[in-house]
RNA sequence: CGGGGCGUGGCGCAGCCUGGUUAGCGCGCGUGUUUUGGGUACACGAGGCCGCCGGUUCGAAUCCGGCCGCCCCGACCA
C-alpha cells in the first residue's frame, strides 16, 4: 500500500491518556483510535496485526481439530438464568433491552450458548468428543478500564469449548489446548508461562492462566526459566500422542510457575538462582476444565453407551486476541517505536523514497513496490527522509527498504532490519532475495 | 465502587487564582521558497460552540452550582 493514500495516522507527540508503552505506541504508531472508555476503533494498520494473530490464533486451533464458527455477540438473558450466572455475573454485563422489552445481553463470553446450541443437536455418545472455538467481539463493563487494548470493555476473545465423555477425555482435550495454546504464543514471539489459576465465576477446579512478564503487568509473577527454552512445535509433541501429551503436562507441570496468590515460597528456593524470572505479568489467555457445571444446569445429555443419559464434561479456553496486540508491543519495543515480530507485524517491509521525484528512486521504488506487492508499506510521501526514517521505526516494520538517490543511480539500496538495527548494502535482487 | 486529577483548533500545552478589546504558544495541516540520508528553516494562510446546562455580573475560558466525558491510584477481570 502507498503511505500517501493510507490511514495510518502517526503522531509525533503522545496523547496525554496514554500511560503505558503500548498504549502510547498504538496511538502514536495509528493502529487505533479510541471512541469510548475502553472501547477502540482499529484503524488500517491495527486491524492488518489483529487479524495476523487471529490467524495464527485460528491455525492452531483448527491443527488439534478444534471447529471454527462462529456464535452472535446479543444472547438472550434466559440463557444465564438456566445456568444461573444471570444475576451472579453483575455489574460488568451489559444488559440491554430490546423494542419488546426483552432482556438481552452483551456476552462477555459463550458457555451457555454453546451449550444451548449442543443440547439441540447433539444426542447420542457416539457424536463425541467435539471441540469447537470462535473469534469473536466481548463485552465486560469494566469499573475500570485502563492501558488501552490491554484492558478494554470491548475486546477480541477466541473462546473454545470442549465437550468430553467422562474426566480422561476432558483432561485429554484440556491437555491438546494447552499445547495448543504454548504453539500458538511461541508463533507470536512471545513467552507465555502456564500458572495455575482461581476459576473464578466460570467454575471448575483445573484451570491455567497465561502469561507474559512486562513492566506493565497487573499482577505479581514467578516463573523457573527453564520454561523459555522449550519448544512446543509439532516436531516436538504431537498433540494426538497420549504420551506426548504425558511428557509435555510433565513439562508444564514440573517447572516452577506461579502468580503471587499461589506462590511458594519455600519451592521458589530450590529454583536455581540464575533461573528465577520474577516481575509483572500480564494474562494473555486462560483455560478451564469445569466438568458438568453448564451441561448439568442447563440439561445438556447424550444417550450414553447403555442407553442412559450422560452429561458431557465440558472445558472453555480463551485467548485475548486484541488484549495480546498490546502484550507484544509492551514486549517488544524500544525507545523509536514497535518491532513487529514478523509473524504479526502489519507489513512485512516498508519501502522508503528518501527522494519521490527523483527519477532514479522513483523508478527502484516502483519496481521494488511491483514485486513485493500489497504486503508492503511504500513510503511515497513527499516528506524528509528523517520524517520517513522516525515513522518507519515507530511502525516497526520488520525490514526497511531504503532507497535514496546515490543507491538508487547505481541500482542498490539499503537493507535495514528493524529488530537488531543491522544495515546491508545490497543490489535490488539481493533485497528481494533477503526478504524471502 | 472508594480516592485524586483533567476537559481550551488534529496533538501537546499556557491563560483561570486577581473577570475587561481580535483567546495565545509549540507541533501538525495548506501554499510558496529553502533543505535533500534521521522529525530542516523562513514567510504567508486555514482551523476554536474555551465539554454541556444554568446562575452571578454592564461584561465569564476565567467566579458559583449542576451534569457529562476522560485519565490516574486502589479493590475486580481475556
Amino acid at each position: 500500500m502507498r503511505l500517501s493514500r493510507c490511514l495510518i495516522p502517526t503522531l509525533k507527540e503522545t496523547p496525554a491518556e496514554a500511560q503505558i508503552a503500548s498504549h502510547r505506541l498504538m496511538l502514536r504508531a495509528g493502529l487505533v483510535r479510541q471512541t469510548a472508555a475502553g472501547i477502540y476503533a482499529w484503524l488500517p494498520a491495527g486491524l492488518r496485526v489483529l487479524n495476523n494473530i487471529a490467524r495464527i490464533v485460528r491455525e492452531e486451533q483448527d491443527a488439534i481439530g478444534a471447529q471454527e464458527l462462529l456464535m452472535p455477540t446479543i444472547q438472550p438473558a434466559e440463557l444465564w438464568r438456566e445456568s444461573g450466572r444471570y444475576d451472579g455475573y453483575g455489574k460488568e454485563m451489559l444488559r440491554i433491552r430490546d423494542r419488546h422489552d426483552r432482556e438481552l445481553l452483551y456476552g462477555p463470553t459463550n458457555e451457555e450458548m454453546i451449550t444451548d446450541i449442543f443440547r439441540q443437536s447433539v444426542r447420542s455418545y457416539r457424536e463425541l468428543p467435539q471441540s469447537v472455538y470462535h473469534i469473536q467481539w466481548k463485552f465486560r463493563d469494566e469499573v475500570r478500564p485502563r492501558f488501552g487494548v490491554m484492558r478494554g470493555r470491548e475486546f477480541l476473545m477466541k473462546d473454545a469449548y470442549s465437550f468430553d465423555l467422562d474426566h480422561p477425555g476432558a483432561v485429554r482435550s484440556y491437555r491438546q489446548m494447552m499445547l495448543a495454546y504454548m504453539r500458538t504464543f511461541q508463533r507470536l514471539g512471545l513467552k507465555a508461562i502456564p500458572m495455575q489459576a482461581e476459576t473464578g465465576p466460570i467454575g471448575g477446579d483445573l484451570s491455567h492462566e497465561f502469561i507474559i512478564l512486562a513492566p506493565t503487568g497487573e499482577s505479581q509473577v514467578f516463573y523457573d526459566a527453564a520454561f523459555e527454552a522449550i519448544d512446543y512445535s509439532g516436531g516436538s509433541f504431537d498433540h494426538a500422542s497420549d504420551s506426548d501429551l504425558a511428557r509435555f503436562t510433565a513439562l508444564m507441570t514440573t517447572h516452577y510457575a506461579a502468580t503471587d496468590e499461589k506462590h511458594d515460597a519455600a519451592a521458589w528456593q530450590r529454583v536455581p538462582e540464575v533461573d528465577r524470572r520474577e516481575g509483572r505479568g500480564i494474562e494473555v489467555g486462560h483455560i478451564f476444565y469445569f466438568g458438568t457445571k453448564y451441561s448439568a444446569s442447563m440439561g445438556f445429555a447424550v444417550a450414553g453407551p447403555d442407553g442412559a443419559p450422560l452429561h458431557p464434561e465440558m472445558g472453555s479456553y480463551g485467548i485475548g486476541v486484541s488484549r495480546l496486540v498490546g502484550g507484544i508491543i509492551e514486549a517488544s519495543h524500544d525507545a523509536q517505536g514497535i518491532i513487529w515480530p514478523d509473524s504479526v507485524a502489519p507489513f512485512r517491509a516498508v519501502i522508503l523514497n528518501l527522494k519521490p521525484g527523483d527519477a532514479g528512486c522513483d523508478r527502484v521504488c516502483d519496481e521494488l513496490y511491483g514485486r513485493l506487492g500489497t504486503g508492503v508499506l511504500y513510503d511515497d510521501r513527499a516528506d524528509r527522509a528523517g520524517v520517513k526514517f522516525a515513522d518507519a521505526d515507530l511502525m516497526g516494520h520488520p525490514w526497511q527498504i531504503i532507497v535514496g538517490p546515490r543507491g538508487a543511480a547505481a541500482g542498490r539500496v539499503e537493507l535495514k532490519r528493524r529488530a537488531s538495527g543491522e544495515r546491508a548494502d545490497l543490489t535490488l535482487d539481493e533485497a528481494l532475495a533477503r526478504l524471502g
